[in-house]
DNA sequence: CGTGACCTTGAAAGCCTTCAACTCGGGTGG
DNA sequence: CCACCCGAGTTGAAGGCTTTCAAGGTCACG
C-alpha cells in the first residue's frame, strides 16, 4: 500500500549540520538557522545545543511523500524552508488537507505509534528530522520538552478547532477570506511582509483545505476581485485591499 | 457580553471531596472516583494524591454555560457524570460544537490565557475542576503531568483532525454514521454497552457537530433506518444494525 | 386539555458541485 | 523560431445535495 518511506530513501538527502563540540557553546545553533529549533520552543540553550545534536537536515523536491498516514511515526520534524501540506484521505480518494507547513513550522507529532496523517512537499522542502527514540531519550532526561511540545500541541488545535469552525458553518466567500488573513498572519509571524500574500500552493490544494472545489475556489477568488476586496496580480499573488471588511466577513458578520 | 462566569456563580456548587491525608495513602483517591482524576494519565499515585488536593467538585443543572469563549481560563476540569458540549460561535450566531465531553473526559486546556471556546452543560453535569494557578505549580514539581497533559492534546487534536475529514469532505449520510459509531466506541471505553447508542444530546447539537440543519440530521437519521443499517426504538436510542457496512460508509468506501 | 419543546416530513430554493469548454503560459521538439 | 502539448486556472451551464420555509406530529408538563 505504502510503497515506502521517503525518509529513509533517495528523496532526502541529509545534509551537513554539526552538532555543537560542547553543551555550552553560547550558540549551539550557530549551524543551523533558528527555524530547525522550533521544536524546543522556550527551552534553554544547552537543551537546544542537545536537539541540535540529534537533529538531521534533508531536502525534498516538490510534490514528495513525506510520511504517509498509517506509518510508524519514527520522527518529527521541522520544515526550514518550502511548503508542506497536511492531509487525510477517505476511501474513495476524497482528500482532506489538514493544513500546510513553512519554514518555522512543526509537524509529525503522533499519539500513538503511527502517523495519523499524511505529509507531502508542495514546494521543494528543507526539513530537521528528529528521531523519535533520541527525542523520547531527551525528553527523559529534559522534562521541559515535554512543556515545549505540550506548547506545540495546543497551538495545532487551536488551529485545528479554528478550522472546524470554517468547514463546519462558513460559505465559500467566508472560508477563502479567512484562508488569506491567516496566510497574511503567518507571513508576519515569519517576518515576511504580510501583502501581498503568496500563493505557493496551487488551487487543488486551497480546495482540499476548504472543503471546497477547485472552480468554487476559483469563482470566490473572482468575486472578492469584482467586490475590490482583493488584487490579483497574477495567480498566486493576493493584495489584501480591504483587510477590515475581510476580518468582518471571516468572522461572519456580513 | 459575557455576564458571568458561571464557574463563580451559584451555577457551579461545589460538594464535599476530602483531600487525601497523605500523598503515601495507597488509595488516594477513595473519596473521589477514578473518573475525576482522568488528567493525570498515567502518573504514578503519588502525583494523583496531589491533583485530588487541588481538586474542587461541582454539579451543574442542563442547559448551563460552564466557562466561555474569550473568558480567563482559570482552570481545567474532567467531567464525572452527564454530557457538555464545547462550542465556538459566528458573529451572526452560526455555532459549530466542536466536540461532547462525556464522564471521565477532559476540557479546559487552553493554550493562551482565556479560553478557545464555549463549554455548556447539555444534561446535568458533574465535574471536577482543577484551578489553573494551583495546576501550573504542580506541574513546575511535577514534570510528568506535562506528560499526561500533552497526552491529552494529542488525543485532542487526532479527533479534531478526524472531524475535519468529516466536515470537509464527508456526506450527510457519511457525517452522521461516523458520528454513531464513534458515539458506540466512546461508550464502549466508559464500561457502558457498545448498542444501543444513547443520544444524550438532541437533533440541534448534533447539527450543529456535523455541520449540519437539525432537518437533514432527521431525515438521514430516517434515510438510514429505511436501508436497515440502524433502528431506532425512539428519538434517543440507535440500534446499530449492521456495523461493518456503517464502518464502510463512515470511512468513504460506498 | 392546552401549551410548548422537540422531532419529523414536505416542497421550494439556493449554494456549491459536476461536467464541459476555453484561456494562458511554459516546455519541448521539429 | 514556432507549432504543439500539457498542466493549471478560469468561466459557463446544468444538476444535486443540503438548506430554508412551512406544517404536522408526539410527548411531557402544568
Amino acid at each position: 500500500m505504502v510503497p515506502h518511506s521517503p525518509l529513509n530513501s533517495a528523496a532526502l538527502r541529509p545534509t551537513t549540520c554539526e552538532a555543537p563540540a560542547s553543551a555550552r557553546t553560547p550558540a549551539p545553533c550557530a549551524a543551523c538557522d533558528a527555524r530547525a529549533l522550533n521544536i524546543c520552543g522556550q527551552v534553554d540553550e544547552a537543551v537546544q545545543c542537545l536537539l541540535a545534536g540529534i537533529m538531521t537536515r534533508h531536502e525534498i523536491e516538490g510534490g514528495t511523500p513525506i510520511f504517509e498516514e498509517g506509518q510508524p511515526a519514527d520522527s518529527v520534524m521541522n520544515i526550514t524552508a518550502g511548503t508542506a501540506r497536511l492531509y487525510k484521505l477517505l476511501g474513495d480518494g476524497r482528500r482532506q488537507i489538514l493544513g500546510f507547513r513553512f519554514a518555522g513550522d512543526f509537524m509529525g507529532l503522533s499519539h500513538g505509534a503511527t502517523y495519523a496523517y499524511s505529509a507531502e512537499s508542495v514546494s521543494a522542502v528543507q526539513l530537521c528530522r528528529f528521531p523519535r527514540r533520541r527525542l523520547e531519550a531527551l525528553r527523559a532526561q529534559q522534562p521541559q520538552l515535554d512543556r515545549g511540545l505540550l506548547d506545540l500541541a495546543m497551538d495545532e488545535l487551536g488551529a485545528a478547532q479554528e478550522q472546524l469552525l470554517l468547514l463546519g458553518r462558513k460559505t465559500a466567500e467566508e472560508r477563502l477570506v479567512s484562508f488569506l488573513l491567516s496566510l497574511s498572519r503567518a507571513q508576519r509571524r515569519r517576518r515576511e511582509p504580510a501583502d501581498p500574500v503568496v500563493l505557493t500552493m496551487g488551487r487543488a490544494d486551497i480546495a482540499d483545505y476548504l472543503g471546497l472545489t477547485i472552480e468554487t475556489v476559483s469563482r470566490t477568488f473572482g468575486s472578492l476581485r469584482k467586490k475590490g476586496l482583493i488584487a490579483l496580480p497574477d495567480a498566486l499573488h493576493v493584495r489584501v485591499l480591504s483587510a477590515d471588511r475581510m476580518e468582518d466577513i471571516a468572522s461572519g458578520l456580513e
